[in-house]
DNA sequence: CTAAGACTTCAAGTAAACTTGAGGTCAAGC
DNA sequence: GCTTGACCTCAAGTTTACTTGAAGTCTTAG
């Protein structure tokens, strides 16, 4: 039963210890079926045993969990598979590394993060006051400037910033 | 061309006029086929003109954007639909009905609000300082409770809580 | 009244992110 | 050394959330 360690890759050395897909499937929640698939798209990487079974180094279980959080949050694992990308996976990510990758994640996340409290405040403040105005979000707007400005000489209506409001 | 407004349906009457899907579509960013499956699937509803087009009452616009914001942030299409329950379509909704379906997206948004400052800070302060662990996230953890407790007698790990720091 | 563009339905296709299953191999406790 | 459960690959299937296209209808500017 009890697959990891025990066989020639893994010499009980601290620091050096590969665990089973198993134990990572159980550890991170991810299923085994979910981490073959993010192996064949490039998103984790695995050493294999003398018999051709998977096993992940240690620092793997941060890199899948933060695919997870991503994956929950909506980001493409496309998406998540560049921002990742500068954080190796053949050995040990240093600080540095998970620095730079850090850059991308946090422009994403910020953005997220501000659509959600825009929300939330449009959701229980604003509906409290009666001011139903839903412009400024940057969720609903990614590049609007684009679709307002742009070539077209759209003329439809004239009182546009009235169109969300309620009552 | 501008097909809104002008039919029997929409008498100029303020607060009574009707949009056609096109205007809906440009105004709120949501393709015109998006809007027949959101449609299909219960998410939203149309009145019809005398020759069978869709004609939106304004206060539509509100909840396809609510529906757009939550999807982007990955909110399954299902769970908002019972979000939005508590909205009437056929009728223009009142705050009260809009205070009601609040109380659920506050719950799954103030999650994931949460999720992505953990996330946040983990990448961000705890990687600079050295201390990894990642224990805690809600969003990786959502029923621990039960995997960990759970019915089954496994002792495999000790040391547990080492597995996810860094050095 | 008519032509052009906006709209209709319905069926089929697509992409992402997996899951399921068949048929076979590996690893380890007894 | 063998049985049992964990693992392997590869192909096909599934779900969600749409898009695309065909064939025809509606609406309105001119």
């Amino acid at each position: 039963m009890d697959t990891n360690g025990g066989d020639e890759l893994s010499h009980k050395m601290p620091g050096q210890e590969l665990l089973s897909i198993g134990t990572v499937s159980e550890r991170t929640g991810v299923a085994r079926s979910a981490l073959h698939y993010y192996e064949d798209v490039g998103l984790i990487a695995s050493l294999r045993s003398a018999g051709n079974q998977r096993r992940y180094p240690r620092h793997m279980l941060r890199r899948i969990s933060l695919i997870t959080v991503g994956s929950k949050l909506g980001i493409p694992l496309n998406d998540i598979k560049r921002a990742l990308e500068p954080v190796p996976m053949n050995t040990m990510p240093s600080e540095a590394d998970w620095l730079r990758a850090t850059a991308e994640w946090k422009r994403v996340l910020e953005a997220r993060r501000r659509a959600i409290e825009e929300l939330e405040d449009r959701l229980m403040g604003c509906i409290g006051c009666g001011c139903l105005s839903m412009q400024a979000c940057t969720l609903l707007n990614p590049e609007d400037a684009l679709a307002r400005e742009g070539s077209g000489a759209r003329r439809l209506e004239a009182a546009d910033d009235e169109d969300l409001r309620a009552t």
